[in-house]
DNA sequence: GATCAAGATTTGGCATACAATATGGATACG
DNA sequence: CGTATCCATATTGTATGCCAAATCTTGATC
C-alpha cells in the first residue's frame, strides 16, 4: 500500500496549461504593485469545468466538432490540457443542454438532431421570441430600441456588402437584444440555450440561402413594431419570422 | 418528471454494486434459467451519475433539501453510498437545470429563486403552454383528449374530497398531458425542465390557497377548447391560466 | 475590542486504479 | 469463402487518494 510519491517537482509545467491564472492572490500580498488589475479575471478564474464547457460548446456550435462525432475523453482531455474530471463534468453540462448525447458505456457524441427536431426547436424558439417581443414592447428602454435599430442598419450594411458572416451574426444579435430588452431573465436564459441548439443549422442555412431580402423586410417590420411598442403585432411578426426560418433551414441537414 | 409516485423502490439502498453478473455472462449459456427477473434493472443499471441526479432532483423538488441549503459533497456522497465523482457530475447536471447554484470554491447550494424569478419562469412556462395548447388542438389524438378529460374528472373528485395532494398532482398531470399531446418533443423536454424549477412553489401555493374553484373553472374551459380543437382559444386560456398561477404563488416564498 | 495569524474544513482538480463493456481482429468452423 | 466465436485492446464508469487554493474558525496579540 501507500503508493508513495512518484511525484516529481517539475509538475508545474503540467498543470498551468489551460488559460487559468491562479497565482499569487493570497492574503499576505495585499499591496498591488504590478498585479494586473484583474478585470479579465472574472472570465479566467471561473471553475475549470465551466471553462471547458464553454470551449466545448463553442467547438460544437462552430462546427469544429461535427454532429455524430464521438468525444473521446482521454484524447480530448490531452488536447485541452485538462484532466478527465473537469472534462467529464463539462460533458454532463452539455448533455443536459442537449448539445451532446451519451450512450451508456459508449461515451458522448455530438448531438445530431433530426430535421424534425430542428423544426420543433424553432417552434419553441418562436414562442419564446413572441413572448420576448411582447414584453420588450412594454419594457424596452429607448436606448435599447435605438441600439436594435442601429444593429439593423449595420446588418443592412453587411447585406449590401454581401458579407454573409457579419449579416448572420448581426441578425442573431438583434434577436438576442430583443429578448434581452424583455427584461425577463428566465426567458433570456431559455432562449439562449434553445438557440445554441439550432445555431449551427441556422448558420449553415444562412451560408447557402438567397432569401435575404425577405428577412430584411421582416426585420424592418419587426423593428417598426417595437418602436411603436405594438406588442401584439411584434408577437405575431416574430412567430412568423421563425416559421420562415424553418423554411430556410429545411434541407440543410 | 416530478409527478405521481413510483418513486423510491430503487433509491434508498444503493447496493447494486455488481454483486453478480460477472461470471457466466458471455459464454455459450444462452438460456437463463433461474436468474432473478429484475425487470427494474433497466432503471437501476443506468449510469450512476444519472441515478444520483434523479435522486437529488427529487430531493430538491420534494423539499427534502431546502432552498439555500448547502450541499456538502463528502457528506452527501457517504449518505448516498457513492463516491464523489458521480455525485459531482450529478451536481453539474442539476446546476445547468438551475436547481442548484454553485459559488466558486464554496460548492453548491439548492437554488432559492427570488419571487420575481418565479414570475419570470411562469411567464415563460405560460408561453410554452400556449404553444403546446395550439399544437395539441391540431395534433392531439382523440384518445389523448379523452384521457385528459378523464384526468379532469379525477381532479374534480379530489377537489370535492378536499384531497389537496391528489388535486395538485392531477392538475400537474393534466398540463403535462396537454403538452405531450402537442407532439413537439423539444417542447415537452423544455417544459418539463422549467416546470421542475417552479414545482415546489406551486406545490406550496396549492397547500395554502383557496382559489380552487377558479382554477377548476378555467380547466373546464381549457378542456372544452381542446375538445373543440380551438387552438386560438386554448392558447389564450392557458396563458391566462398561468398568469393566475402567479397570483396564487405570490407570497409563498 | 479589533486585527491578524495560524489551523481546520471544504471544494476544485489531478492522477491513478480497476471493473465492465465495447470494438475490432484473429481464429476456428461450417 | 463466409460466418460465428473468442481474445486483445481501448474506452468508459466509478472509486480513491492527494494536493492546492479558498473559506471558515479560532485564538492570540496588540
Amino acid at each position: 500500500m501507500c503508493e508513495l510519491e512518484t511525484r516529481d517537482p517539475e509538475m508545474p509545467d503540467q498543470r498551468q496549461k489551460a488559460p487559468t491564472f491562479r497565482d499569487q492572490s493570497v492574503k499576505g500580498n495585499r499591496q498591488m504593485e504590478n498585479i494586473r488589475p484583474t478585470p479579465a479575471d472574472n472570465v479566467a478564474n471561473l471553475p475549470l469545468t465551466s471553462q471547458v464547457a464553454t470551449v466545448l460548446r463553442d467547438m460544437i456550435i462552430q462546427d469544429e466538432l461535427k454532429p455524430g462525432e464521438r468525444i473521446r475523453e482521454r484524447q480530448l482531455s490531452e488536447k485541452l490540457k485538462v484532466s478527465r474530471t473537469p472534462l467529464r463534468e463539462a460533458i454532463k453540462i452539455l448533455e443536459s443542454e442537449k448539445l451532446v448525447e451519451t450512450l451508456p458505456n459508449r461515451g458522448a457524441v455530438v448531438a445530431a438532431p433530426a430535421p424534425e427536431r430542428i423544426h420543433e426547436l424553432l417552434q419553441v424558439l418562436g414562442a419564446m421570441e413572441a413572448l420576448g417581443g411582447r414584453l420588450a414592447a412594454e419594457n424596452a428602454t429607448e436606448a435599447e430600441i435605438s441600439e436594435i435599430r442601429a444593429l439593423h442598419y449595420e446588418m443592412l450594411a453587411a447585406f449590401h456588402r454581401g458579407d454573409k458572416l457579419s449579416y448572420f451574426k448581426l441578425n442573431q444579435q438583434i434577436h438576442k437584444n430583443i429578448i434581452q430588452a424583455s427584461g425577463n431573465g428566465a426567458l433570456i436564459e431559455t432562449h439562449a440555450q434553445l438557440n445554441a441548439r439550432v445555431y449551427r443549422f441556422r448558420y449553415l442555412s444562412n451560408q447557402r440561402n438567397e432569401l435575404w431580402h425577405e428577412a430584411i423586410e421582416q426585420h424592418e417590420q419587426i423593428i417598426g413594431a417595437l418602436e411603436a411598442r405594438d406588442g401584439e403585432l411584434l408577437q405575431s411578426l416574430l412567430t412568423r419570422h421563425l416559421d420562415q426560418t424553418w423554411v430556410k433551414v429545411q434541407g440543410v441537414s
